[in-house]
DNA sequence: CATGAATGAGCGTTCATTCAT
DNA sequence: TATGAATGAACGCTCATTCAT
């Protein structure tokens, strides 16, 4: 990099828009391994991949800028799915549509998310303000809160939180094998399978 | 072209052991990624990595031999788990329970595992006899079979093995970041959890 | 082609000044050779290199910039202090604590000049009107005038001028090393062994 | 590097001994800057940099194999000239000429050797045994030892040190200059001054 | 007078693999 | 069966500089 270029003008933007696009569609295609400058400059039809280093400080910086934007699309359409939602298990069965309905919608991004996640070069967790273990956290609450309510029966909430989460970071690579999976089936099946395991039952003990 | 090298002599099959533990370890410390012909001769005390070469035809080879010998390994231990139960749902908890347990005491193993199905560099595949599908389609059976039985409700059963496989996949994972986890306790949360969410109910429609 | 960069206007000079400024702390810190237009323009505040470029022609016609500025100060400080004294001798002195002095009152600009002038990348003395053999020069002027004088014994001026000089040009470099070196007793030990080493003896023929 | 290439065999010993010297002869021509893997390979004659990367962990390690031959060359020649001396003012004189005498029969080793320490990337004193410190240690003992017996005068024996080390350090440099330079009258005129500049005189106080 | 954007060349390093015994 | 030597390609990154306003 030299000194610092400008993410702050409107073709600059523009520029790291389109290379962080590039860049999410490589991943998806390729994964992560096989993603390197060259091929996003190829994809984004740069003539040399150093205007890649010229708008981000290294790979690192572009990893982040994807996580960032992907993350924030996603943080907005859950919180908008969730809040809706009246008591825990509302949420609970938001949460699951919400993220396969999201996942569904866009598949490369996800694929993009899941590849980086999986790969942990440098440090992530300083640039994205949201990220896995947020998405835990969040799970998590919606599940203690049912309990505290009396709506959930006695689980560990974090134990409960990584199954249910798992179940659907998993589907990017699933779509992988098996493009023309059902995915609204695939969340009727999660939503009726997390209420059945989470619900608490006449005669439980709060 | 050179003489094909045999893993039919004494030393030669010693050797493939000894670079496939070394490449076992490797991958569990550093991950796929960082997992060179470099570092594992490094590891395994090899003067270069042209021995490794001599052993196996190629990268893909070698991670093909350890899927299989990790994969032989963990499928005999299944089979003796699962086969004890009399019921499907026995089976089932048979399933979790053993491969929990299987994870706990082999994690660098089940690390390994998990590293290289999530990098579908070659075309594995064609090496193992046996992989995630046929994970993915013992569990599968075992549903089919309590829902024939009565003893499950319906649902999707490639779905619910999905969940059921995913929720002890992300092990090797979370155990990185919790070293300390408590997998018996794991282990029964999971059990009940997917009893509740496949046992068939008083008044379920076979 | 572009218009040639004026250092004939009043925010020409100004901007021209800061940059050789920023290069000279630059260098002093970093050394020579991680000096770059990039950390030049970070340490100045500069958005862009490209004004760097602007105001000089290369890197060439900035280190030159770098070399006139330092020469030019230190040319005037060494030429008042010498002046004063009124034989060889006292020339001499005057040579060495001068130098010693402008070196320990201004040790950035010093180890900056001593950098250039170990990186002879471009032809640096077609800008710089006075350079290193100049100094060469004034100290072996000093040092014949002092043997027609008789008041040094008979050596080769070039030779002994070199041995003072690098005793001093070395000083940027002890002070790396040593920064809390007593500059002042470090002056008055070259003063002694110089005098010692030049001085014409009873007896010695002119 | 790979694992661990081999400098213990004759062939990749004679490699190691051609880089070495292609090294060297860069440095001394281009200067260390200038000096990349892709120009030593160049004059070696090599088909490609890697060779020199299998061979070297990196270019530190190089730069430290370059130094220590030079180094031990130089150390050897020095003891051999040194320990003939009686006393401490024949061991100076034996120092300077024997220095001189090494730099004046190997020009381009001392350049490069001078290169290298004015370009301290890595941490080579990790790699030498003897390095710029030990050669200032060497003549601040004979200086001192010097002032124990009587023979020199009161002096800063560090300082002296510095002035007379610093005098032959430039010689390299100065060579580039004036490539014709006379080294024996140089080295003769350096034990004349510092002679002198050393030298305890009648009613000096001990 | 100023500057964001862009660029081709070069850097040291690592990769899995092949050559030649 | 084993191994040291060698290799071309690719990697992320930095360089001084030029383009186009």
């Amino acid at each position: 990099m030299q000194v610092k270029p400008g993410g702050h003008t409107f073709t600059g933007a523009a520029r790291r828009a389109q290379i962080v696009a590039a860049t999410i569609d490589t991943i998806a295609e390729l994964g992560y391994n096989q993603t390197s400058f060259a091929r996003i400059a190829e994809r984004a039809g740069l003539s040399s991949t150093r205007l890649i280093s010229y708008h981000f400080a290294g790979k690192d910086e572009l990893m982040a800028a994807v996580l960032a934007e992907v993350l924030d699309q996603l943080g907005r359409h859950m919180a908008e799915q969730v809040s809706r939602a009246g008591d825990a298990r509302g949420r609970l069965r938001a949460y699951i549509t919400g993220l396969v309905g999201f996942t569904a919608a866009h598949r490369d991004r996800m694929r993009a998310l899941m590849e980086i996640f999986l790969h942990p070069q440098g440090d992530l967790s300083s640039y994205g303000p949201e990220d896995d273990r947020d998405a835990l956290g969040h799970l998590e609450a919606i599940l203690r809160e049912g309990q505290e309510r009396g709506e959930f029966r006695a689980f560990d909430p974090f134990v409960m939180a990584s199954v249910i989460q798992r179940s659907m970071d998993a589907l990017p690579l699933l779509l992988r094998t098996r493009p023309e999976l059902d995915l609204e089936a695939y969340a009727r099946e999660l939503v009726t399978t997390f209420d059945l395991a989470t619900r608490a039952r006449p005669g439980d003990v709060a």
